[in-house]
DNA sequence: TATTCGATGTGCT
DNA sequence: GCACATCGAATAC
């Protein structure tokens, strides 16, 4: 089982595929975040476990979903062995299939990045939400990972992680070279 | 164009 | 109380 950084640069161009009934939407993802647990000041494992994070002490390929400044969901790949509380944050992603029913679910936007260059956006574009907390994404029907079959070459630039105070320090954030997905950020390139 | 601020649940002190 | 892995509207220039 690989650790949280390792897991964050892999999971850039991978697909997610998420099915709502008989509809099926894709996105690539193109920015991630790792946090490493208890060893990690900016991450929500760093003091333990509780009801919110628990699901993160659990093996990996699991779902952590949390809810945010009492409004937005994020979604993240539990990773690392059981014990070790390692995850990956999907920060954005590039939609593939199933736009029309993405713009339906996210609401208002002004232009098509909008849709997913964002974790709360992405969520809500893809109706990730709570009901999704604890799925294991290896054998699941409604949240899965497929891997990209082109031969994309993909350039993985880093950067402080984003929205942090404790932890911020650290460049565990990834993302794709020159992807318009990628959120608009001060601190770019290896910053 | 840059900065501030409101919304507001969860977990901590 | 207060901080927080966010977003979008309002405000200041």
């Amino acid at each position: 089982m690989k650790d949280a950084i390792t897991v964050a640069a892999e999971l850039l161009g991978k697909i997610i595929v998420r099915k709502i009934r008989n509809r099926i939407l894709t996105a690539k993802i193109v920015e991630t975040e790792a946090y490493l647990g208890e060893l990690d000041p900016g991450s929500h494992a760093f003091r333990g476990i509780t009801e919110r994070n628990k699901v993160m002490f659990d093996r990996g390929g699991l779902v952590y979903i949390y809810f945010i400044y009492g409004n937005y969901f994020c979604f993240n790949v539990v990773c690392g062995e059981k014990e070790t509380a390692n995850a990956v944050l999907i920060r954005a992603a590039e939609p593939l299939e199933g736009i029309p029913q993405m713009e339906s679910y996210r609401g208002k936007i002004k232009n098509k990045f909008e849709l997913t260059n964002g974790p709360a956006k992405l969520c809500l574009s893809m109706n990730i939400d709570k009901r999704l907390y604890g799925n294991d994404l290896t054998d699941d029907k409604q949240i899965f990972i497929s891997e990209l079959n082109n031969k994309d070459k993909i350039d993985i630039l880093t950067s402080k992680r984003i929205g942090l105070n404790k932890g911020s320090e650290f460049p565990y954030r990834f993302f794709i070279k020159g992807n318009p997905f990628v959120t608009k950020h001060k601190f770019t390139v290896n910053s």
